[in-house]
DNA sequence: GAAATTGTATCAAAACATTAATACAATTGG
DNA sequence: CCAATTGTATTAATGTTTTGATACAATTTC
């Protein structure tokens, strides 16, 4: 539980996203688990040399979106319970991304079949580090 | 070949990148085909009620995306031809794609399977329009 | 060749987003 | 109960992006 994420202040990516982002895959990556603490804003902003805010911003919205939960005092962890949304807005959010994936994907001239293969072999990738 | 773009100046989403998104989406589905022309800048920018230059730089930006191909006193068409990158970066750009798709699906709970149903899906859907 | 049409370039203003400084509030631990 | 720890809220400073005004350049049309 160590030096887990690092922000790049000339990325061009504001650093809460870098921030955001990363937790994010480490959840979805099974190197989170529910239940796990986060370091507290204070502490991971120094050892990431960032102002407390920039954390607190990454966990705020993190929170509101389901992936953390914050409790004053006390400190702020993975959350593991419900969904927030419900099926139906979860689906449509995905179907958006998807969609978004598509388009692009025919503007770059890749072919329906060299996309399919590209998606079986990163849904391959994950699926090894989900089944933990 | 009318109405085609509509912008929302208060939907949070800048307006040259609405119009992007627009025209992209068009060329993708079929709405558009190679050597397509565009409307002048001027012309959209009349009709869409918004500064020349926010056509121009959905049109500009485009052109260096390789999906449009604009020619000075001539007019902006649909690019057809090759590809501005090599098949390799290609492939990375979407594979990145598709790795932000996953882990948002993950963290919306969002099962293997039910992911997998929502790809073949929205894979379906977009074969449909592509085939013309 | 001149006027019209079209894309391009430059620069500034306005809007917006990010980061920072600081103070507040709830919980925990002794 | 008091100090320490932790997240939250407010506000300002800074930086970046978007939009707008205007002028320039290439091509077409007559």
């Amino acid at each position: 539980m160590k030096s887990w994420f690092h922000l790049n202040p000339h990325s061009g990516i504001p650093m809460y996203l870098q921030l955001k982002e990363q937790i994010k895959t480490a959840v979805a990556g099974g190197a989170l688990h529910p239940g796990d603490r986060l370091p507290p804003v204070r502490e991971l902003a120094l050892t990431l040399t960032v102002n407390p805010n920039t954390v607190a911003r990454a966990y705020s919205e993190l929170e509101r979106e389901g992936i953390l939960s914050a409790e004053q005092g006390r400190g702020t962890f993975v959350s593991g319970g419900e969904p927030l949304l419900r099926e139906e807005e979860r689906r449509v959010q995905v179907q958006s991304l998807i969609d978004k994936v598509l388009v692009e994907a025919f503007n770059l001239r890749i072919t329906g079949d060299q996309l399919q293969a590209i998606w079986e072999e990163r849904l391959r990738a994950w699926e090894k580090r989900l089944q933990r």
